[in-house]
DNA sequence: ACCTGAACACCGTTCAAGT
DNA sequence: ACCTGAACACCGTTCAAGT
């Protein structure tokens, strides 16, 4: 049949989409591929591996923030494209959140804001400590905001996290007016961009 | 040998911290105390509850935030020592994020932050808002922290995430500066307390 | 109330061997 | 390069039955 890797990632994508991350197994792969087992094991070292193929997949296909010309709104949009494509999966922000500490997979999104923020004058360390704080609030948000979700569809509990998504701007807009306060103590030098 | 709930709770605690989450099995848990796997489902209808009940036993061990008189001291108290709780045991983090949204664990931290903001005048919502906001961050940058320590601990990894604990509180001190601003704009009847 | 015995339907991973 | 066959050492959960 010769797959290739990315037909294997293609494949467990679906899987998870179809079924949650819970019954992604390696075994469940290989029989939706008419393939044994061990033969995954050409393909990937272990399942660790293959699931930060598919958290990478994941936000390749989910992840594209919106052009934005103040970094506020630069900011805000790179953090609901990231938070969109996990909850555009069953258990997005929870397979994200395991592979290796969301170190690889979270690469992009991190990169953006750190531009933004740069250009916004924020120097270096700065826009990385802003940066992660932003991203760790999301996916904390994210990764509370679905597990609710998904308890609340299979009618477990009626709510408790309730009002999900204008939550998550509210939070978001906090933590902007925190790194806001940092812009205004480091931007010393350059003013904030307009483009 | 008629064990009792908390018994089951302390055995799966120790487990834990000598080998963590991965190794966490109703059936290791059976074993170390010397029973079948099924005497379990007595005590717990399934594994997530009788994690769900470790989380808390975890927490209410490790979470003794210090008393503070300033609200912005008291807001970062309990996050330091809900963090701290967390990192006390391997994958504190991830078992406190995997349980139930961490709902339920999480309601001593969450409970004395809205405390301590209402304090400083912010209303019911604004509250809320800052409160869970707060442990999102908290949460998500724990996780991050605790998997990157223990890839490093186990030779994996030289430092991807680096410098650990100062990180924790400048991204805190940026979250803290956004719910000031919050702060500054939902109190008017009340000034900020003292005591 | 607390537990055993026995089973059911699964797991991830390894490894020699095939083409 | 890509896969099979077969095994190893495990899982969570159920349920009749024992005391």
């Amino acid at each position: 049949m010769a797959h290739r890797r990315d037909d294997v990632v293609a494949c467990a994508l679906g899987l998870l989409d179809r079924y949650g991350l819970g019954d992604l197994s390696m075994r469940r792969i290989a029989a939706e591929l008419d393939v044994r087992p061990s033969a995954l094991y050409h393909h990937f070292p272990d399942k660790q591996t293959l699931l930060g193929a598919v958290a990478d997949r994941l936000l390749a296909l989910g992840y594209h923030p919106a052009p934005a010309a103040e970094w506020r709104e630069g900011v805000r949009a790179v953090c609901r494209s990231f938070r969109d494509a996990m909850l555009a999966y069953p258990d997005g922000a929870e397979l994200v959140a395991t592979v290796r500490g969301f170190g690889l997979g979270a690469r992009a999104p991190y990169d953006d804001l750190v531009a933004v923020l740069a250009a916004a004058g924020l120097d270096d360390e700065a826009a990385a400590i802003a940066a992660t704080t932003l991203l760790h609030y999301v996916l904390g948000h994210t990764l509370h905001e679905q597990t609710a979700l998904q308890a609340a569809a299979a009618g477990a509990v009626p709510d408790t996290a309730s009002l999900p998504s204008s939550r998550f701007e509210d939070g978001l807009a906090l933590v902007v007016a925190g790194v806001g306060s940092a812009q205004s103590s480091s931007r010393s030098t350059v003013p904030p961009v307009r483009q």
